[in-house]
DNA sequence: TAAAATATAGTCATTAGTGACTAATCAATC
DNA sequence: GATTGATTAGTCACTAATGACTATATTTTA
């Protein structure tokens, strides 16, 4: 349902064709989503069965044909539901990491350790990089703070597993 | 991979059947995972396809026949492979919030406000649920203080963002 | 003790998702 | 002015994932 309000979300703003919306999503919403080409299309054919969009098929001169997406008015109103819903909802996230740390056991805590290390150097990285995202306007700012935020949080988290380790290996 | 993983890393403990194994992960590991069945014998089918494992089958009293899973050789060093990229690697989290907050703009900041304050209460119960699991042994702990970690900061994101729709509601 | 509930063990039909590709146009460079 | 490279627009064959189901055995309850 998430890919649904995406989509519903961008072409309530105004009609777009298919190639437009796919540089959109892979371009200004790549900090949120990672919506592929095809399964973009996928999801917008069914929204078109489901009666939320429709399509006219136009040409720029001589370039290929282009299907240029509109929302409908049950689209619209799907779209409000599913903002509502996501807007008060609360869908518990699973961290592929915990599954690495839940098997560590199986390792040297000094390799374990080496390891995580790295993985730490990786995150400080990708937070560096969030920051400088940082003061673009709107309701972006906060999708910068939410990722910076639990960036932050991992990286205490590791820090505290890495000193724990530090202790076994003593 | 990260079903390869977990299926392996149950595995390298020792053999299993199909049937235990899903009722261990749905049980033991359901704050890491949520594989499903059908899922899981998918994947043991690659897993045994590419010789990480092997299954026998045996039948305990008039009960129906199980597939006994066994790790082969190859897995166990396939299963030191994964884990060391695991624990070395990152690999970046889309949180599905973002999109709901991206569209927040569609609505009255008072309806955003209100949707918002029902989000953070659900949070902030899967946080005391969280919080109740604690201390258990293992590498465990690190799996409830991650969850831990990374409900707080979206309570304090949340948070941020209700305060700032105070402002523009006034 | 018959009926209902639960546990055991796995399968199947269907939907979801994507890497790799096609096929044309336009722009740049040698 | 031919060749290379980028852009435009979307498709296809394939892999991945799961809700709903089958079928039997055991346990509970009325």
């Amino acid at each position: 349902m998430v890919r649904q309000l995406l989509l519903l979300g961008i072409l309530i703003e105004g009609k777009m064709h298919g190639y437009r919306l796919n540089e959109y999503v892979a371009h200004a919403m790549s900090s949120y989503t990672n919506l592929k080409k095809p399964t973009a299309y996928y999801e917008l054919e069914k929204l078109e069965r489901d009666g939320y969009v429709k399509h006219e098929v136009e040409r720029e001169g001589k370039r290929p044909e282009r299907r240029v997406y509109e929302i409908t008015e049950k689209g619209r109103n799907y779209f409000f539901d599913l903002l509502r819903q996501h807007l008060s909802g609360f869908a518990r996230t699973y961290f592929v990491d915990d599954i690495g740390i839940a098997f560590m056991g199986q390792l040297h805590p000094k390799e374990a350790h080496k390891l995580l290390t790295e993985k730490r150097e990786k995150v400080s990285a990708a937070l560096e990089q969030f920051r400088e995202l940082h003061e673009h306007g709107g309701n972006w700012r906060y999708v910068v703070s939410h990722n910076v935020a639990h960036l932050e949080a991992d990286i205490a988290w590791l820090d505290g597993i890495i000193k724990d380790l530090n202790d076994t290996k003593a």
